[in-house]
RNA sequence: GUGGCUAUGGUGUAGCGGUAGCACACGAGCUUGUGGAGCUCUUUGUCUGGGUUCAACUCCCAGUAGUCACCCCA
């Protein structure tokens, strides 16, 4: 026995994860359950990998400081540098670069990871997370993009959200990029502060944006003032000098929103401030927000990747996929109260009479369970009343009570506990009356 | 990683530099084959480690955790 042995270990997760008791992973369930099902509707397969990933992996595309500061990354005993993913975008990546020969496109895949940040946990973010992640590799029309954000909206909808409680927001990195550098002609370093700055536009006031903002675009400020305060993409497009308005980001971001329309997406709006974080999105990028200002984390964030299997020496692939993370959504539900009640998935509880009896109920339990009953048994030798409140409590729809009265005549009590109505059946009858 | 705020039974909360209350939950019971109410009783606590003091749950410092903001963003 070590010294300490006596020592209280503490009861409390590690910093930033969570435990997931049965009442929290019915919520949890029912969260991927509507996700699989919808991504399921739109003909998408489920796949899995490990949650380590060579850290090497991360390097290309996401560069050193992520690596270093906000991830889990350790050498492991073969000298290999390991990380715990951080997305999943670059291990499905792989996985498609690694059999691309064999596999027959289009490919309409999704995963629900968990997920691993190095970070200052907070609300609606944590450092472990479970994401929906969902990929359509092989499209390269615009086509893809809209299925993959009309399923985002259908999920909401699924969830019993309606339109006017989200939007969905939209950009496109070829309009950010042409803005910073053919409109405004800025140099790569000034390029990349003011995308920052554009990111971080909705946190700081409107003076204070253009002050910083003026500094790195000079000359051509009033113009930039006026594409980046367009209220709506008409206007952002008629701010453009008329040459430049059939650029192809701004061609793509309109076909997209007129599709959308189609299927009778409306709540859709042209963001210009939208950056995304990921160096690898190439073209559409989106995000869907709650309406209700209290909740500013976006709900799903996606867009098109052609390039990304590059790294894997493969020829480009045209992608488009998104994300959704557990934590944003279950807060969302939980501000909607969508969240349904949860059950017990035990439908009936057997209390026992008399030791006696147990043998019985025993074989009983057993001949429900082949009928597709879920049956538990009480052990405890307490006193029907009690054994009937632990059924109660824990939320069993029904109860019999097994004693000789019922082995002599054949004929069982069958209660439901929320309505108190109690009726007699025999044995063959009870899978019916308990799984309603 | 930086800064602010917070930390009391299982949960939610009082309180005071002088031996910690309350509510709910949990457990036992209210006489033995039918629950939800009520009543009685029991168990359980000052986050951890230092310091100041005759005395610290209370004041100070550090750590840890939560939360908010920054950073960053899935």
């Amino acid at each position: 026995m070590p010294e300490n042995a006596s020592k209280k270990l503490s009861t409390d997760t590690y910093k930033g994860v969570r435990d997931f008791y049965p009442k929290d992973m019915a919520v949890q369930s029912y969260i991927f359950s509507t996700w699989k099902k919808v991504v399921e509707q739109f003909g998408y397969s489920e796949y899995s990998a490990s949650v380590l990933e060579p850290a090497d992996l991360y390097r290309a595309k996401s560069g050193e400081e992520l690596i270093n500061e906000q991830t889990y990354t350790f050498t492991d005993r073969g000298d290999r540098e390991v990380t715990l993913r951080p997305e999943m975008t670059p291990t499905v990546a792989r996985m498609v670069a690694s059999k691309k020969r064999e596999l027959s496109f289009p490919l309409r895949w999704y995963s629900i990871p968990n997920l691993f940040r190095y970070e200052q946990p907070q609300r609606g973010r944590l450092r472990e997370h479970w994401q929906l992640n969902v990929d359509l590799f092989g499209v390269k029309s615009l086509q893809a993009e809209v299925e993959v954000i009309s399923m985002a909206v259908e999920i909401l909808r699924g969830f019993g959200l309606t339109d006017t409680q989200f939007e969905v927001r939209l950009n496109n990195r070829k309009i950010v990029n042409f803005i910073l550098n053919d409109v405004l002609e800025l140099s790569a370093d000034k390029s990349h502060a003011l995308a920052k700055l554009i990111d971080r536009k909705a946190k700081m006031s409107a003076e204070d944006f253009d002050k910083k903002t003026e500094v790195i675009v000079g000359l051509k400020f009033d113009l930039f003032k006026t594409l980046i305060n367009s209220q709506n993409f008409e206007h952002f497009v008629s701010a453009l000098p008329v040459p430049l308005r059939a650029h192809e980001g701004i061609v793509e971001t309109q076909s997209v929103i007129e599709n959308l329309e189609k299927l009778g997406i409306t709540n859709v709006r042209f963001d210009q401030t939208l950056m995304r974080g990921f160096d690898y999105y190439t073209g559409t990028i989106f995000e869907v927000f709650d309406t209700n200002p209290d909740n500013r984390r976006s709900i799903f964030g996606g867009g098109r990747y052609d390039d990304l299997l590059a790294i894997f020496g493969q020829e480009k692939v045209p992608a488009v996929g998104f994300g959704a993370g557990d934590v944003v959504m279950k807060d969302l539900l939980t501000t909607y109260n969508l969240l349904p009640t949860t059950d017990n998935q035990t439908r009936l509880y057997i209390a026992i009479a008399d030791e006696s009896s147990m043998g019985f109920a025993q074989d009983l339990a057993q001949t429900l369970r082949e009928s597709g009953v879920s049956v538990a048994l009480d052990y405890s030798g307490k006193k029907i009343g009690d054994q009937i409140k632990y059924a109660d409590k824990n939320k069993i729809p029904f109860v019999t009570v097994i004693g000789a009265s019922e082995i002599a005549s054949g004929q069982f009590k069958i209660k439901h506990l929320e309505t108190g109505v109690e009726v007699s059946t025999s044995e063959s009858e009870i899978a019916q009356i308990v799984n309603r």
